[in-house]
DNA sequence: ACAACAAACGAACGGTCGTGCTTTTTTCTT
DNA sequence: AAGAAAAAAGCACGACCGTTCGTTTGTTGT
């Protein structure tokens, strides 16, 4: 027998890959040695599978990049967690084809759905995350007390876009330094 | 008879908002009312059609946001046009899944081949144009003699990125304000 | 030992995919 | 107006899609 956690494993890989409209359930068995039907039972829809494949990933982003900087002292040393353990992240073996919300924002943008508002809001939770981890950097005098914390969370997603861009489309071998000058002129 | 920028038009609008891969030669010929044969005769593979489909994109960005640009007095009014009409872009009425151009870079930044190869090419091209606008800018003393002009394309588009998400994605009204906040808080 | 249960299987379904063939229709040239 | 060339249509193919069904297998509880 094969273990739920084991199967969102290996389609989260396969997604992060071939994204999630092309996570397949045929190939997906075949992954895993299971025939199409086995492996269509425990899910019961291919949406389904989706998003549980999409609510499997961002437990491991918590686990992976959230929960390990939250342990940093707040402010900017915390801010850099995040930032350095994003990019882990987008590179880690269990992301064969980069970050899978990545790849599902530009897939899922126009296909309105209940992935697409699952993805909306763990993005949406996302961008909360490093606002938030802003605005403590604020209350401890490390940012100017005017500065827009929204903004700034903004702002760093895209510099982590941009990365995502370099290194993996372009296969830019600067992706990385490049990616963390940016985010040193972003602090303010 | 249809000619084939007709072709070409509807194709572009449809990929961007399915993706090169999710255009399907049986949708594009029910939406041009062509029978699927008919359609595929004019190219000779699904490959071939999508890399003409880049093509013909690529020659529409030249034309909307490029060329005018380049009409502008180089330096910063440059800069700024560039990046003024690159949103036009994203939201173009025939872009109605946004920039194409983003939407296959993620899509296809794991699928060697052909098809990838010429996005590559292109998406360098554009960096290379943000780029070489920058040095004018330098040359012109708009920006400091020791800026990196590769590092700010890079850093630009990446703010171009983070619009794309949050307009696209989150629906976010204030994404272009954001956008432009950051555009200005990146020229040195 | 036996019954209850869930997991996995194999086969099949209606569809759609890309891609070849052959035939009809349209367009262009003389 | 006649014939050559190009465009579109029609049809069929094998492959794969998500999904359903009935059956087999293996585990668990009594």
């Amino acid at each position: 027998m094969i273990t739920r956690q084991a199967v969102l494993e290996r389609a989260v890989a396969l997604a992060s890959r071939v994204g999630l409209g092309g996570l397949t359930i045929g190939t997906l068995a075949e992954d895993l040695d299971l025939s199409k039907s086995g492996l269509f039972g425990h899910f019961h829809s291919k949406e389904a599978l989706q998003i549980q494949v999409l609510e499997h990933a961002a437990a491991k982003f918590v686990d992976a990049v959230v929960r390990p900087a939250l342990a940093q002292p707040r402010g900017e040393p915390r801010l850099r967690s995040l930032f350095e353990r994003w990019l882990d992240w987008a590179r880690s073996s269990p992301m064969p084809g980069g970050c899978l919300f990545v790849a599902a924002a530009t897939e899922l943008d126009d296909r309105p759905g209940p992935v697409r508002d699952r993805l909306q809001q763990l993005q949406r939770d996302w961008l909360g995350v490093i606002a938030t981890s802003f605005r403590k950097g604020m209350e401890e005098g490390h940012f100017p007390a005017d500065a827009d914390a929204d903004q700034f969370a903004h702002d760093l997603y895209g510099v982590m876009l941009a990365y995502h861009h370099a290194h993996r489309l372009l296969r830019d071998p600067k992706a990385e330094a490049r990616a963390r000058h940016a985010f040193e002129a972003l602090l303010p």
